[in-house]
DNA sequence: TGCCATGTTGTACAAATGTACGATACTGCT
DNA sequence: AGCAGTATCGTACATTTGTACAACATGGCA
């Protein structure tokens, strides 16, 4: 892809963008209300974020009204690849099936996971784009 | 366990970190010595990270020679869980399966790995359903 | 057509982070 | 005992991050 080498994000940046990812596209408000209420914060923090946000070019806003409407400019794979890569890297050296081993020793997975997963696994490793 | 909420880890505090618990115990040059090659860092700064660390309660010191040695004062498995969580929330909004997902797809995992899950998962480690 | 509620912009600022120099202290060797 | 080598400590400093206010712009309604 294109996008590669963006400025990295910040944890509350990050935050924000999964929002963003999960609306598709939204105004400071609509993202305001999506935030976890324990990490309230506000209105003006998501704004400063957002458009940090598209400062690293992250994501684009189009106007509707007097507000903006924002939405992800890069694709969520390749950015949610990176990061998790990143974060890899420093909590286990990099050693992903770590990871993926703590996640199956304490996630609270449910059975249900269990089952998506063992599907994938079963099926030798996927590749098309599954989806959140 | 008790030493619940520590200050937050900042990615270089976490690197750092994550060699003492693979050493066990190191001098800061030991720790330098096990840096990634690209992330090489002054000897000084990880004398500073490791300062930072020991302030914030993550680790400890005792004198060998006129040398430090630092090893972890914190059980990994809670840091992990607590920084894996930290994690999740922010790029996934709490969904370890999606994380999961996310790693299957994208690990690069061999066939010793995927061996490895298959038999934690075949071991039905299942049972909650609580989440997030 | 003018006002107001709501948005956006500019700006601020303290704290955290990444990175590191210079001065000082201590250990082991000769 | 003195010195060379190496460690640590105090400190510094530019950025980035988190958080937010005040001022200004503007679209929609009365």
């Amino acid at each position: 892809m294109v996008d590669n080498q963006l400025p990295a994000l910040s944890p509350s940046e990050t935050r924000v963008l999964r929002i963003l990812w999960e609306l598709r596209e939204g105004a400071v408000q609509d993202v305001c209300d999506q935030l976890p209420p324990e990490r309230k914060v506000a209105y003006a923090t998501v704004q400063t974020l957002l458009r940090r946000l598209e400062s690293k070019g992250y994501i684009t806003h189009t106007s509707r009204g007097k507000a903006h409407i924002f939405r992800p400019a890069t694709g969520r794979e390749e950015v949610v690849t990176r990061t998790v890569g990143d974060f890899v890297d420093r909590l286990f050296g990099g050693d992903r099936a770590g990871l993926m081993l703590h996640l199956a020793d304490h996630s609270g997975l449910g059975a249900a996971d269990i089952e998506r997963l063992r599907k994938l696994i079963a099926k030798g490793r996927n590749e098309s784009g599954e989806e959140l």
